[in-house]
DNA sequence: AGTCTGACCGGGG
DNA sequence: ACCCCGGCCAGAC
């Protein structure tokens, strides 16, 4: 499965394809979800999708997307982010997660795109 | 059209 | 490890 940069509707619907396959107990950044769809600079966007995830039918694990430095800076509107983590065996401190490097998932790794 | 505001990022200090 | 800054892009005024 490949992405191409194209903004719009496609771009989202790539980032829903792959923050869907995001392991449980794992963790990726918006900025990596962005460059995994195409957009090397479209983590705002990732962003501003996730904020809006919870709109539609669509269920993905939007807790799953963290910042590149592994802090939950959705956690002030998404305050269930941080239980939902735990739950899955991600150790959570204070609003960052611990051991950042070996919970993260980089989607163009793991998927070979 | 101009300006501000984000669930952001990387580099530099 | 922390903070700051400039860059980034779309949406709301």
């Amino acid at each position: 499965m490949k992405y191409i940069a194209c903004p719009g509707e496609r771009f989202e619907r790539a980032v829903y394809d792959i923050v869907r396959l995001v392991p449980p107990g794992r963790v990726t950044s918006y900025g990596a979800v962005a460059r995994a769809a195409g957009l090397r600079h479209g983590a705002r966007m990732v962003g501003r999708i996730m904020s809006r995830s919870g709109e539609g039918p669509e269920d993905i694990p939007a807790h799953r997307v963290v910042n590149s430095r592994g802090v939950l800076s959705a956690v002030g509107t998404f305050p269930e982010m941080r239980r939902r983590l735990e739950s899955e065996g991600v150790a959570v401190h204070g609003n960052r997660i611990r051991n950042w490097a070996d919970v993260f998932w980089d989607p163009l790794e793991e998927l070979s795109l």
